[in-house]
DNA sequence: CGCATCCATAACCAACGGTTATACCAACAG
DNA sequence: CTGTTGGTATAACCGTTGGTTATGGATGCG
């Protein structure tokens, strides 16, 4: 019996979640065609996975049985792509990053990592907001610059703790105050990450200091698409006060938002990945 | 990435044998289909596994790194999946036998290991000659009874050694002598095992006896259908002595091959499976 | 009861995985 | 040089699969 690995993965989602639904909405695919492959793969093993109850479903004896194997085999998998990937450039490390970084970071990380593993070369690679690990999870990038919160499959180390400012179009009433206390912005359109941003999206949307859901205007998936759309008035964004030299523009001004948590920029690298090069970098970003 | 655990084996399998046509023999579809699953894995993956050659394929660096993780992989899969289907029929132990094995040997087996394991029960299941080890591969059995030689995959131990014979129609020129020298069954058209059987079938047309290739008049999957068309004169087969009283019929006769080395009876097991039962199972048979 | 939640089915459509027939290419024999 | 052999890739075709939206149906809850 072979399975497609996309089945393996959406059989463990939904068993993560426990609810067709919810599994679904994860994995970005309607519920009635997860019912489906669901049930298409439990026909073809010949044993049902889940018991279905009114509210969500709880894994068979089966299913408890073959849920580790599915994990051992997608991690196998995955592993083993992104080494078949890095086979096709040895000594080549990739970085990625959400946004350009900036604030010399990665100049010098850059350049230490040469002087101690001179015969590597190191890429550059910008990856849009939709991937909130710059290109980690899908073997893309060897280790990454990214904006926390981030998937608990990857390791982190703080590198930057910034207060999170909001960014408005000019000729916005709150525009003329020195700084924004968050409560003046529940209510204000904003401009959000995409959906597949996860718990980052929420995070620029200060939802957790929110009492209800936010209002979302539009989405972007790069910074200056993000700056575009404020600027002309569609809605507001945050930002971290690093980024707000970054982006200045004219029609746009930033604001402190002095009673939220702050943002926290990490490197980030897959926690099974133990190369040299790797630990080779992460000491050279902070020495 | 996800990709098919099935195209995975065509991916092993095309280079253990290094030519796609080979492969695709072994794998039971036609060449240009494997040729183009295996263009289209290439082209998801976004690297060649494969350099095509003249004369068949080699890895390329990266290939060589993905051969072990598939083969990872998919061990991971079938050992899982087996797993997952005992875990139906706890305590149950499934003893898969390629024929009627007769000899008295699997009664008291039986009887022996359910005295030792009092709360497990034991199923036999007989498959046909198309699957040479007897459900073991696709675990559908947890042990078996079978004739060697068997895929490496399994362990094995042989319990009976025993001469081949031959089995002829009544009216056949040869069924005169007390013993037939296999080489005067050269050029006779024999009844075969599938091919599926691998070095089953070959041993069964004793091709390693053989100057040149057999004669094939037929394909059989079960003991019944082979002796139905020794006595319709379509074919003659050899079989194990033991099988030639249990399966006497009007318009046939048996007559030893001396010249041939003895055929083996022996159980096998898979390899990895070190439960207590089969364990048990196996003392059983030989105390 | 009426409503919300959640799974399954129906109808439909694009993409996939297989088939056979055939083109193509390199090596080799005569 | 040319025909043959052994191999891969492409073309045309077709049933199946995997996705969509719309809808039905069961269950628990205010």
């Amino acid at each position: 019996m072979d399975a497609h690995l996309r089945e393996l993965r959406y059989f463990v989602a939904t068993a993560e979640e426990s609810t067709v639904t919810a599994a679904a909405a994860r994995l970005f695919v309607s519920q009635p065609a997860l019912s489906k492959q669901l049930r298409a793969l439990e026909r073809r093993l010949g044993f049902d996975l889940f018991e279905r109850l009114p509210r969500g479903l709880t894994l068979t004896s089966q299913g408890s049985v073959l849920l580790p194997v599915a994990r051992e085999v997608l991690a196998a998998w995955d592993r083993g792509y992104a080494e078949a990937r890095a086979a096709a450039h040895p000594n080549q490390l990739v970085v990625g990053m959400q946004t350009a970084v900036g604030r010399d970071l990665q100049r010098p990380a850059v350049e230490r990592f040469r002087a101690t593993l001179p015969g590597w070369t190191v890429s550059l690679r910008l990856v849009g907001w939709d991937d909130p690990t710059a290109g980690l999870a899908d073997g893309t990038s060897d280790v990454a610059f990214v904006w926390l919160p981030i998937s608990a499959d990857f390791a982190t180390r703080v590198l930057i703790t910034e207060p999170r400012w909001v960014a408005l179009p000019a000729h916005h009433p709150l525009a003329d105050r020195p700084s924004v206390p968050f409560e003046l912005l529940l209510d204000e359109p904003f401009v959000a990450l995409p959906a597949t941003a996860g718990p980052l999206r929420d995070f620029w949307l200060a939802v957790d200091a929110r009492p209800g859901p936010p209002v979302v205007a539009a989405e972007a998936t790069a910074a200056d698409e993000v700056l575009e759309l404020v600027t002309a008035g569609v809605g507001i964004a945050l930002l971290a006060e690093g980024n707000t030299g970054l982006y200045q523009r004219p029609g746009l001004v930033c604001r402190p938002v002095p009673d939220l948590p702050p943002a926290e920029l990490a490197v980030a690298w897959r926690r099974t990945d133990n190369r040299d090069a790797v630990r080779a970098f992460l000491d050279s970003v902070q020495p």
